[in-house]
DNA sequence: GCCAACGTTGGC
DNA sequence: GCCAACGTTGGC
């Protein structure tokens, strides 16, 4: 299984929003690292939630219920299904920063990207630090 | 095809 | 609010 990262500003998507919709699509990417990331995921993968912007964190855990199809609003992009999995105790970028095994992490060499890869090791990593 | 100008993202 | 990173646009 792969893992991901997402990202969203808490004012155009929340957690809580995915918490109380129960499942999104995961469209609006208008990015083409992103679309190449979205485009790799299979059905089953999971994916920390990162909150952007505000108090920036990971603040859960999602599942790719769907795979890449076109976007509803542009077919020369895709959304994929998501679904909440379950909220974890918030992981600080800043958090993520001072842990030198997290360096290579492409949500720190690529700030700006919304979908991203997450290696193994980064994941159980960062799961044993929201369990700290 | 190059690159300057401009827009957006996102941390601080 | 500022600014760095980086993607896009458009003139040449």
């Amino acid at each position: 299984m792969a893992r991901w990262l997402l990202k969203s500003e808490p004012t155009s998507y929340s957690w809580d929003d995915l918490v109380r919709d129960g499942g999104t699509e995961w469209d609006g990417v208008r990015n083409p690292t992103a679309r190449i990331n979205l485009r790799a995921m299979k059905t089953g993968d999971e994916a920390f939630f990162y909150r952007s912007v505000q108090e920036p964190a990971i603040v859960g855990i999602a599942r790719i219920t769907r795979e890449a199809q076109p976007d509803a609003k542009d077919p020369n992009w895709v959304s994929v299904r998501v679904e909440p999995v379950r909220e974890l105790t918030p992981v600080s970028l800043k958090s993520i920063k001072s842990e030198p095994k997290l360096a290579a992490m492409e949500l720190l060499r690529q700030s700006r990207l919304s979908v991203a890869p997450v290696r193994e090791e980064e994941w159980e990593l960062i799961i044993a630090m929201a369990n700290a």
